[in-house]
DNA sequence: AGGTCAGACGCCCTCTGCTGGCTACCC
DNA sequence: AGGGTAGCCAGCAGAGGGCGTCTGACCT
């Protein structure tokens, strides 16, 4: 899929700002339109060109936004799409219109054909390049077209032979071979409408396009080729057509009368007017390659003095303009007013008429307006976002390209965005930052993007009810339900029938009802001893049935003596002779050293309740406690006593 | 003809906020 | 061990500010 973009093409955009948007009268007129078809002549230099809209306003409508402007007119009003394509290619090549005489081609202003049909081309697809040979882009024209001048905005499309392939994928290449610059083909358009206006008869819809290209992004060899197309609808009874109401095209080289006598001069090349020669003759400078005034460090070449200097100022650094209430300084006073506008004065002539916000220039106020509209005439080519400014579809781009201009220069990580790498380097690499408490709870946040996450999910209220798992307690606050259920946490909710005891876990108070019962649920294969727990099972059947069994042993530091318990070992030093110490690694005194192989992983673990109620018993907290080694083979090893191991097993449990 | 002003376009920047993946922690 | 949760973090988009530059209009 080609990459599309919609845009405006500069000379009428700024007309586009006056543009009144109606959406509901563009649908209206969306379905009014009829059926687009282009058909290739007969022969060499004749090719019919018959539209009606109905395929051309549907792919409009796709991506595009049609748009209602009153124009200076008062007696029409235009209905206007647009719509731009863009060619990437090294294909094709762009030729001179020049060729195109308006007695050759009635009905055919703009015709861009591939080589080797026949028609002369406007631009032409070399062989190959194109899967179609009835690729074409047309334009066409039809009776008591506008002048140029009038046109206010453009509209953009690709035809593929015929109407039905409107619809299809209109991207081709276009190569820009060695015209890097800015190609316009206003001439070439006007020529057209000089002979629309010389010589249709009777045609059902106005229509008139704009062809334009210009350089692609960035300078690259591409070039946007912008069509355009103007659809009007006569509001009124007086015709569009009317002479009296729409100044016609004039010749390039004459001026004639407009509408309220006054004389206009005409440009022949991009359809500028202007009713004062000295303006004409200067703005036709304009289209000369005439740059008599050149640079004499770089050999840039200017039509102007006035641009020679300003350009040198660029060299030298001069900047004659120089602002009064801070350092800043200009090439030209126009940049001053601006910054002082900015800067100090404020002042903000640009006007929301939806909203209170102003601006200093009158294009931020129409990037503005389309945040109102939604409006977003970047197309990205390669997924389905777009964008309402250029800078924001670039950035986008860079999510496909994988381009991460930015590097933290600590660490050299790299990001999309110089925002994102900035908040990297103050969240990563620098100090005191900044941290955002909770109006609502003690929690500290890095960001104040997720402070807003934590005040949405915990402090927001939310109408259903949540309720405590624990007890009858609702809340609508996520925060003061987590809060509420850690007071269940220390409880002792279950509590003995027959004793004063209580724990936190049921589990805990059925191990301690057997002590009440008499229950020993677990009995040992071997020797048919029970057991009230299977923990304790497991250590009675390791100690006395399995002969794989390696206890590990708990040597004293100071004289040597071995315990199957860390704890026992250590109340044993405490009150151990000083200089009886055999090892002194370890400066806590509490090294241990087993005296056979370690005990299977399996089994330690299977005995952990057991050697969580040995470390109680020494005063060792869980995160301390050494293994329990249950065999003790060793003199001064304690023999397990299952009622005394019970009790502490649950009290260890209820502490955990 | 030259200077100035203003409109317009383009580019880059910052600030802001949302989102989803990751991970540590808790249960 | 596994699921749920919440903070951390990078990615990404919206909105707007500021400035360089070009061009046409207007004035002298």
């Amino acid at each position: 899929m080609a990459e599309t973009e919609i845009s405006v093409p500069s000379e009428q955009f700024t007309k586009i700002k006056e543009l009144e948007l109606m959406p509901e009268v563009l649908e209206e007129k969306a379905e009014e339109d009829g059926v687009c078809t282009v058909m290739e002549g007969p022969r060499p230099g004749e090719l019919e060109a018959q539209c009606t809209y109905e395929a051309l306003q549907a792919k409009m409508l796709e991506g595009g936004q049609e748009l209602v402007l009153v124009p200076t007119e008062e007696s029409q009003k235009q209905i206007l799409t647009l719509q731009t394509v863009h060619f990437v290619s090294e294909d094709v090549e762009l030729q001179d219109i020049s060729w195109l005489a308006p007695e050759h081609q009635e009905g055919v202003q703009v015709v861009v054909q591939q080589a080797g049909s026949g028609l002369q081309p406007l631009l032409w697809l070399e062989e190959g390049s194109l899967q179609s040979l009835h690729q074409c882009l047309a334009v066409s024209g039809q009776e008591e077209v506008y002048a140029l001048q009038e046109m206010q905005a453009v509209q953009v499309h690709v035809l593929e032979g015929n109407a039905a392939a409107v619809g299809g994928d209109s991207e081709f290449v276009v190569s820009l071979a060695e015209n890097t610059g800015l190609i316009k083909l206003e001439k070439g358009l006007e020529e057209a409408q000089l002979v629309a206006e010389g010589g249709f008869s009777g045609g059902t819809e106005e229509q008139l396009f704009l062809l334009e290209a210009g350089p692609g992004n960035e300078g690259r060899e591409e070039i946007i080729l912008t069509m355009s197309r103007l659809n009007v609808e006569e509001q009124e009874d007086k015709p569009a057509s009317d002479p009296a109401c729409v100044e016609k095209a004039t010749s390039p080289k004459d001026h004639k009368k407009a509408k309220g006598g006054e004389r206009t001069f005409q440009c022949d090349v991009c359809g500028f007017t202007s009713s004062r020669i000295s303006s004409f003759n200067r703005h036709k400078k304009t289209h000369s390659n005439e740059k008599p005034h050149t640079c004499h460090l770089c050999l840039k070449a200017f039509r102007s003095v006035t641009l020679l200097r300003n350009h040198v100022n660029t060299h030298t650094g001069t900047k004659p303009y120089k602002c009064g209430d801070c350092d800043m300084a200009f090439v030209t006073s126009g940049e001053l007013v601006r910054h002082r506008r900015y800067k100090h004065t404020h002042e903000k002539p640009f006007k929301c008429s939806m909203c209170k916000y102003a601006s200093v220039e009158a294009s931020k106020l129409t990037r503005h307006i389309r945040s109102h509209t939604g409006e977003r005439p970047f197309q990205c080519g390669l997924c389905s976002y777009a964008s309402k400014d250029t800078y924001k579809l670039k950035r986008h781009v860079r999510t496909h390209s994988g381009e991460k201009p930015y590097e933290c220069h600590v660490c050299h990580a790299r990001f999309t965005q110089s925002g994102t790498m900035k908040t990297h380097v103050l969240q990563k690499h620098s100090e005191n930052v900044p941290k955002y408490q909770c109006p609502h709870c003690a929690t500290i946040i890095a960001r104040k993007s997720d402070l807003r996450v934590h005040l949405r999910n915990l402090h927001t209220y939310k109408a259903t009810e949540m309720k405590c798992r624990h007890c009858s307690a609702v809340f609508h606050e996520r925060y003061a339900l987590i809060q509420h259920q850690k007071t269940h946490k220390n409880e002792k909710r279950f509590q003995c029938k027959h004793c004063s005891y209580s724990c936190k876990q049921e589990r805990h108070l059925t191990v301690h009802t057997r002590t009440h019962t008499g229950e020993k649920p677990f009995a040992c294969l071997s020797c048919n001893k029970c057991f009230r727990q299977k923990q304790l099972l497991n250590v009675h059947f390791k100690k006395h049935h399995d002969t794989d069994f390696i206890p590990t042993v708990y040597e004293c530091p100071k004289c040597g003596r071995g315990f199957s318990r860390w704890t026992n070992m250590r109340k044993h030093s405490e009150k151990c002779e000083p200089g009886q110490e055999k090892s002194a690694t370890s400066g806590e005194g509490r090294r241990m050293r087993r005296r056979k192989p370690a005990v299977p992983k399996e089994a330690g673990k299977e005995d952990a309740a057991a050697e969580e109620a040995s470390a109680a018993q020494g005063g060792q907290s869980p995160g301390e406690a050494a293994p329990v080694e249950p065999g003790e083979t060793t003199a001064g090893t304690e023999d397990l006593d299952e009622d005394v191991t019970c009790e502490m097993i649950l009290d260890m449990m209820d502490k955990l």
